[in-house]
DNA sequence: TCCATATTGTAAGTATGCTGTCAATCGAGA
DNA sequence: TCTCGATTGACAGCATACTTACAATATGGA
């Protein structure tokens, strides 16, 4: 721990988490799309597509939620994606304000063909740690990810998606 | 692991490494910026402030490499804390092509300033870990960060920074 | 019913982070 | 010395990620 006189040194950067965790977010971005360039699908479109294959007719506010994403972000996203024709938007019959999202065929089709490649990125990212430290640090970040859900500015709410399929409480 | 028949869902895109790292990554962003809310500053820029002070005269394209940051993305960030008066550019008297960074003063006292809320922010990530599972955690992330460096679009090249000083060997 | 409040999608503005490309410049070898 | 290839900073373009704001719409309570 650095005491108040302590000049700052690149070392202190170096070994700082946030600085850490934005290195491996460069680095997994990375391994993605160098895994997956044949699909040209980047990797919150893959986490959005997933999101409106499990939940079909979701709205765009509760798919931020779910794969907590920012709202304003994840509107451009849903454009991309619609672009390429791998989803559609249909007007709410309820709701006048929302547009629910669904999967095309070739959206489901995507899906499909690209799983091998997603996992083989998955694998790759933590590969050249020992198997017992994969483990170890995958249950660290699963939990601290966890601890500090509501720090983020779009905490994870999994359990969102389920109430368009009718408010019953 | 899941077999290739298994279809995707939400829980398979919550335990993936790359989402996990994108969820920290905007986690340590949206601490570090709480934290430092009265200076106006990101992490970017405060890395790149440490790094020209620690190399005072470096050029933009070694300042990419010290800090790993894209050299077309830093452009823009030189600009801004340019803006801010935190930096000065000067041509360089050997070679008309770069400008060589300095801090000003401003600068430097700003660097001060805010190394008490960098470091609070800092904790904060790890915080809500156990002692030791945050030592843990810190030992695999730095060993992983460095096992990838060539992985990333822009690997951390530290010892580019010593090139500016005159090439010796 | 009417109205204050909330929600939804969208947009503008800022900041990373990457892909290219380009002109100016530099450096090394013929 | 001349020229070719590399380097440098700048720019354009795309994609996240956040902020605020806004109009249309919905909802709940007086």
């Amino acid at each position: 721990m650095p005491s108040k006189s302590d000049p700052i040194t690149m070392d202190a950067v170096y070994t700082a988490p946030g600085y850490l965790f934005r290195r491996m977010q460069q680095i997994a971005v990375a391994i993605f799309v160098e895994e997956c360039k044949a699909y040209d699908l980047t990797p919150v479109q893959y986490a959005s597509l997933v999101s409106i294959r499990t939940h079909p007719g979701i709205d765009a506010t509760r798919l931020s939620a779910v794969i907590a994403f920012d709202r304003s972000t994840l509107g451009s996203v849903i454009e991309r994606l619609e672009a390429k024709a791998y989803i559609e938007r249909k007007p709410s019959p309820g709701d006048k304000r929302t547009k629910l999202l669904y999967l095309t065929k070739s959206g489901a089709a995507l899906l499909r063909d690209i799983i091998p490649s997603v996992e083989r990125a998955q694998a790759r990212i933590l590969q050249r740690l020992k198997p017992a430290d994969r483990k170890t640090l995958l249950a660290l970040l699963t939990q601290l990810v966890d601890l500090n859900n509501e720090a983020s500015r779009v905490p994870l709410r999994a359990e969102d998606a389920l109430e368009h399929l009718g408010r019953s409480g």
